[in-house]
DNA sequence: TTAATTGTCGTGTTCGTACACGGAAAAATT
DNA sequence: AATTTTTCCGTGTACGAACACGACAATTAA
């Protein structure tokens, strides 16, 4: 709908005033206090053309002093700069999937800067597949973007796809996991190491006794790795604490399709006297349903992230904590920071750990990740 | 500093291709499509001047046919409007002050919209004093803004002010907390009865037996309707479980400037067999201090807000969780309401609470408020 | 001495929108 | 029929920055 100020007629007009004082800086008052024209202050602060050394140290000088910001409104609009990035995340398996909301963050900061003429072009890969991610990788080679933002889910495949991208000089940013000095720009996810802390916290204050169940429900933890820093961080918050009550044990559950798992994990529940699970990742609703199912009510479940599954199994009483990373904000901040540094010249840090955030059945509804 | 480009030219220019697919509409287009001048566009889009009645329907078509949405930064380049917003808020009592936070948050948000033409005018009083407020106000009221953010600390001087506002005509948004149906614009904060329930349950979770102390730091209760709430809820929630072993009891400290209260709570420490506290607003260090000199350290703490005195005892395990509900992004949403709605015209969102977020030793590096 | 080259710079147009001014046509008034 | 008034609409300039083009002087080469 287009409505503008038909609607409120009423309102008075915005005041036209004051402003003098905090006047904003302008090129041409730059170049008047110089004693040059415009076009020799632009040049000085683009590099472009020659200027004499003298008058550029002069312009240097007065930039300086008046302490001159340019006008990004009036910048963007006269250079119609255009950039297109390239998303490169697995495919969602489904709709309300840990991997849609990455991908959702992002459409939302493409949609707000359409303005500056950025465009998205999301590929996505089978996380099963690594031929997949190469594929896709080879396609986003021959779209050419100005930036990517991209999860290296396979190790070996992504760093030879990063190898061609330095080669082009094309940007990219690291979302979720992480390849330590590949020449990224900058890497936006969580530490996984200290959430598993987090979690084993957690856990052992909420448990008097009995023995605490890990459980991966991952198809191959080969490419897992934030998973087994979780689980390490984890063991390694009961292990520093003296006299601890609590036994671990951890198993992995590779395939949910097939309804063995839970009787394994029944199981393992009841021959270990198992009091609490920490499950590693998205997919603690499992869990939730097992205890449903099999009418157990005295376990503590710790998990992650917000989906619409967990949430009901939280507000259901039987996860009692999810630790969440913000996926969407992880998305919108990966655009984020291509758009600052490929479109603005900002510099932009390196790491970005977004926080730990520890959800429960009281605070759920008041959390929102975006402003 | 000033850099741009110079100080990475290496890098290649930007693509200036693909955008022809989403090029934008502008009113020049719907011109052309109407056959008439982008004068009468124009007057049609802003309702201004006088157009024919079938003139202005083809227009309309033809807008909201090709879907047009108005360039943002030509558009305020061009109009140059400008606003002038005031907020009047609690003078903090220190540089680290619970109060310090909001105001920062706002000067963000005004800092980034600066290139809109806006400007702010804090106003602060002094949380004792009702008189001062109303000095305050009175001044706001003289400066005539386009736009108030304001904290109703004293109802009744707030109701007066808010009186005045709206017979002006001038938007205001409640910040931290809130006069229900008064003509806001907007109420930014935290839900405090939620906030309490959180508390309730996490000492409830940790702690096995002993009684339970609640304690106001507040000089005068009576303006204090959040405290009292997070409070209520806070009995509620131990009301509500079956059995609880703990008991609880209240008290007020008026002035921790007379050390006398230390003694008092010491004391009600010993003779109630108190195993856990709850501080109802971020004074919870001076629980800290007293435990570390009185050398108490089986006494599980949980208070509001992330000072830094509050993080130091967090950190040294003193404190065991702090709800926090991001001061600084209230403020910046305060501003950012106003802007929206003020400059924009946009429509916006009545209520705003904020997330009650649990902060813990762990987690408590990796929590920043702003993006 | 003239032509060609290089180093410096100024002018003019553009981005998409806002808004003032005034002109022309149509309607209403003498 | 001549005039005033009203209704309707087009033109031109501004916002602040980006960038292309070419002017002019100072050098250098012929």
């Amino acid at each position: 709908m287009y409505a503008f100020e038909r609607t409120n007629k009423a309102k008075k007009p915005i005041k036209q005033r004051a402003i003098e004082s905090n006047r904003q800086i302008r090129i041409k008052d730059i170049a008047a206090r110089a004693k040059v024209s415009i076009g020799t202050v632009d040049r000085v602060l683009h590099n472009r053309g020659e200027v004499a050394e003298s008058t550029r140290k002069k312009i240097l000088e007065i930039v300086e002093e008046l302490n001159y910001q340019p006008n990004i409104l009036a910048s963007t609009l006269a250079s119609k700069k255009s950039a297109v990035f390239a998303t490169l995340m697995p495919q969602p398996l489904s709709e309300d999937a840990y991997w849609s909301k990455p991908s959702k963050g992002a459409q939302k900061r493409i949609a707000e800067l359409r303005q500056y003429g950025l465009q998205m072009q999301p590929f996505m890969f089978n996380q099963g597949d690594s031929k997949s991610f190469e594929k896709e990788a080879q396609r986003i080679l021959e779209l050419q973007p100005d930036g990517v933002a991209l999860a290296p889910f396979f190790k070996k495949e992504a760093l030879r796809f990063i190898d061609q991208l330095n080669e082009l000089n094309i940007p990219f940013v690291f979302i979720d996991s992480e390849i330590r000095d590949a020449g990224q720009l900058s890497y936006i996810g969580q530490d996984s190491y200290q959430s598993g802390l987090v979690s084993g916290k957690l856990l052992d204050m909420i448990l008097p006794d009995g023995n605490i169940l890990v459980i991966h429900f991952a198809r191959e933890m080969d490419n897992q790795n934030h998973l087994i820093q979780r689980e390490k961080a984890f063991y390694d918050w009961f292990s520093q604490q003296t006299g601890s009550p609590h036994q671990l044990f951890t198993t992995d559950v590779a395939d949910t399709d097939d309804p063995a798992w839970e009787d394994k994990i029944t199981d393992k529940i009841r021959s270990h006297s198992i009091k609490g699970i920490f499950v590693t990742n998205s997919k603690v609703f499992n869990v939730g349903s097992l205890l449903e199912k099999k009418e157990i009510n005295d376990i503590k479940v710790i998990g992650h992230d917000l989906l619409k599954e967990n949430v009901s199994y939280l507000k259901k009483g039987l996860v009692h904590f999810l630790i969440c990373q913000r996926p969407e904000e992880q998305g919108y901040e990966a655009i984020n920071k291509l758009f600052r540094s490929v479109v603005q010249k900002r510099t932009i840090d390196e790491k970005n750990y977004t926080s730990i955030d520890i959800i429960t059945k009281e605070n759920v509804d008041y959390y929102k990740e975006f402003k």
